[in-house]
DNA sequence: ACCCCTTTGTAACCAATGTTACTGTGCAGC
DNA sequence: GCTGCACAGTAACATTGGTTACAAAGGGGT
């Protein structure tokens, strides 16, 4: 764990909390496509992202979801952070986009650690800083953007965050976490795949040039 | 200053911080209407609402407007407490939708009360929490409410912060505020008012029973 | 009363997106 | 090779919301 931790985190914490977040962490692997988080759960632990991706979806009364935005290695989930202070139950599902690795951080740390470390408070706030802008932006594009946009916008993000120019990926997973259906996913995705944007195969989409 | 102060925080903070909000602070009014923060300021101070409502907004680059939320008695600015300490530009408008007083609190106080009070680090992070959950719910409105649904929250926030069931606005107003045009607006209100749910004036609506 | 300006009502039309339904295609398992 | 299934292509149509254009109503100033 130690490698991992410091690979993410040693340019961010102060030695001390670095050695505390050893000592007190649990390391946790999840597989593609694994729920880390439920819309409803009440969070006991706070996760720091160390190896891997993670969607973060929100959903209706229908069970129609939402992509809100994806986190990356030295993210920690701001609304999971933001539970565990508040003692509330979670308003976001938590889904694994690749095999990721994690530090499960027990929420009794939290209050300590804020107090004690500067470190750790920049973290959090730097944290709940880059949430409420990635939510701006969630709003803006849904608010402002076209589905042609939002789509061209949603490969750009995946295959930054899979390093990856060919997206594996279905049309109607695509239109769940754009809450759109699938038809008019594959209506835009051939619409830029003849602007030369993109190539389809089965079950894949390679981008060329978004 | 005080007794205004006391009436809002009292029971949030401690004594000690009270007293040390009331040497630091500056009370500032601000009319119905006004900006209090504009899109690329740079935020010298945090603001505490007293009294009135604030309206946060967001804007794309066309210059068309979305309203994100309310902003109330006891209230923070999140956003703006979040580019405080990041020392970045506001990403929203805040405008007042009444006369409204604020106590101003300069920045260089805000890292240290972190560090000293308790009852500051919940409030912060209480106010972290409401916004995030706020956004929340601005999200999934544009994201999974038609116009009429949306129409019917914005007439009701609008009544309950107005504290009255006459709100003097005009269609294009709204239209505005939601992002859409006046006669989509016109359209969805005329047939409110024909399900008995709201009484149309000129300059002002009525809300009978949303 | 008359003028002017803002606000509202409404029709007709358009564009974007959602829905339904059916077809075709590639792959896995037999 | 055949069958079944998940995935993708596409047409036809419905719905929602945005646009344009114009009329009418209210209200203030002279």
């Amino acid at each position: 764990m130690t490698t991992l931790l410091n690979e993410a985190y040693s340019f961010i914490f102060e030695e001390e909390l670095l050695k505390e977040i050893e000592e007190v962490g649990v390391l946790r692997i999840v597989k593609e496509g694994e729920r880390i988080i439920e819309i409803g759960d009440y969070v006991k632990a706070m996760p720091l992202l160390i190896e891997g991706a993670i969607k973060i979806l929100r959903e209706d009364k229908d069970g129609d979801e939402l992509l809100l935005y994806f986190l990356e290695r030295g993210d920690t989930c701001a609304m999971t952070l933001s539970c565990c202070l508040g003692e509330t139950k979670s308003e976001i599902r938590a889904v694994a986009e690749m095999e990721t690795k994690i530090i499960m951080i027990p929420i009794e740390k939290m209050e300590e650690w804020t107090a004690k470390y500067k470190s750790w408070r920049d973290f959090v706030f730097q944290s709940y800083h880059s949430r409420l802008t990635e939510m701006l932006d969630t709003i803006d594009t849904i608010a402002f953007m076209n589905m042609d946009q939002r789509l061209m916008r949603y490969l750009q993000d995946k295959a930054k965050i899979n390093q990856n120019e060919v997206l594996q990926i279905t049309h109607q997973n695509i239109a769940y976490d754009l809450h759109t259906s699938r038809v008019v996913v594959s209506r835009l995705l051939k619409k830029l795949e003849l602007e030369g944007k993109i190539k389809l195969q089965r079950n894949s989409i390679k981008v060329i040039d978004l």
